[in-house]
DNA sequence: GCGCCTGATGTCAGCTGCTGCCATCAAGTA
DNA sequence: TACTTGATGGCAGCAGCTGACATCAGGCGC
């Protein structure tokens, strides 16, 4: 993290993280599938947290509500360490490859949450189709967050996100 | 394509494609950025067509219904490819990498989609959040048709798709 | 027809990410 | 004390990708 801020993602090499952490590049590489996924090492964390928040919603909240609870939870999480975060994502804006990356932690996530909600009862396609829409609420909202000036709520951001999806898609 | 199908991604080296194409891994770089660009060939064009579709959509659309005429269009549009469309699919579904550059492929989509809303008059984060909900509607309908029995018409499956992130939306 | 410019291609050298294979070494265990 | 196990190092090698320079064919002005 430290030489991804320094010098940037593409131009810090595998040799030079090794040595600073004292190991070989050989041993980065038993740590990491590869260079990029150190910049992903929570994100199994987090997906496990939400897949719980899910399991865990009263059983009178609409499956969309249930995802709602669920990303206020990764909302709640993020925040506790948001200068990391705002750190974290600076360096993923700057590099296509990391935000593909991102990307795909973000759809594995939505998959998660979708065999969550089939396991409350809810059929597919709506499950997937659930998830998919809670993930882009997190992302618009995550957005709005990273840009924003200082002090925003996250977890605000999103509950206000999800219910503008909600007008939206209710052909307003 | 060929050699995709006949090795599969991982396994077909780009100077086998060079050979086979009649050229030199060098010229193979000089018009595809890398080895996974050149199963996105067509992306720009669908692009382009998407956001004529948002653009020339009704005054009297709502945003969504911009949005899903646009999908509906791409629908159209990958239906009259189908067998290409699948075996694409068939092999981008067996390599992560090639996931991952598809997902960034639809987020610009997603993008662009939001910036024709916006041109339509419609606010951020409105617009990126329909944007984001008609990829999300599209992704799971392009899953039901790759994976659907035989005959099924994508378009259709859009269009219901899309009624049915309304409905789970209006949090029934 | 002649020289000239431009764009596409070839050639070569080189870096970097990543992997397989084998050796080493430390710690825990019977 | 011997043995096993897990983490690390060292090394060789492949493949993706890039920069720099040479070549060559076709179009164009003259």
């Amino acid at each position: 993290m430290e030489l991804y801020v320094e010098r940037g993602f593409e131009q810090t090499t595998v040799a030079e993280i090794a040595k600073r952490a004292g190991l070989t590049e050989r041993t980065f590489f038993r740590h990491f599938a590869d260079k990029r996924e150190v910049l992903f090492w929570g994100a199994a964390t987090l997906q496990e947290h939400l897949v719980n928040a899910v399991a865990g919603a009263p059983d009178s909240a609409a499956p969309i509500d249930a995802i709602g609870a669920a990303i206020e939870v990764a909302g709640v999480l993020l925040q506790e360490r948001r200068e990391g975060a705002r750190q974290r994502q600076t360096i993923i804006a700057a590099n296509p490859e990391l935000q593909e990356r991102e990307l795909i932690k973000l759809a594995s996530l939505a998959s998660a949450l979708a065999g969550a909600l089939h396991r409350r009862g809810v059929s597919e396609p709506a499950a997937s189709l659930t998830a998919e829409a809670g993930i882009a609420v997190f992302k618009i909202a995550f957005g709005l967050w990273i840009d924003g000036d200082s002090e925003q709520d996250l977890p605000r951001l999103i509950r206000e996100s999800l219910d503008e999806l909600k007008a939206v898609t209710a052909g307003k």
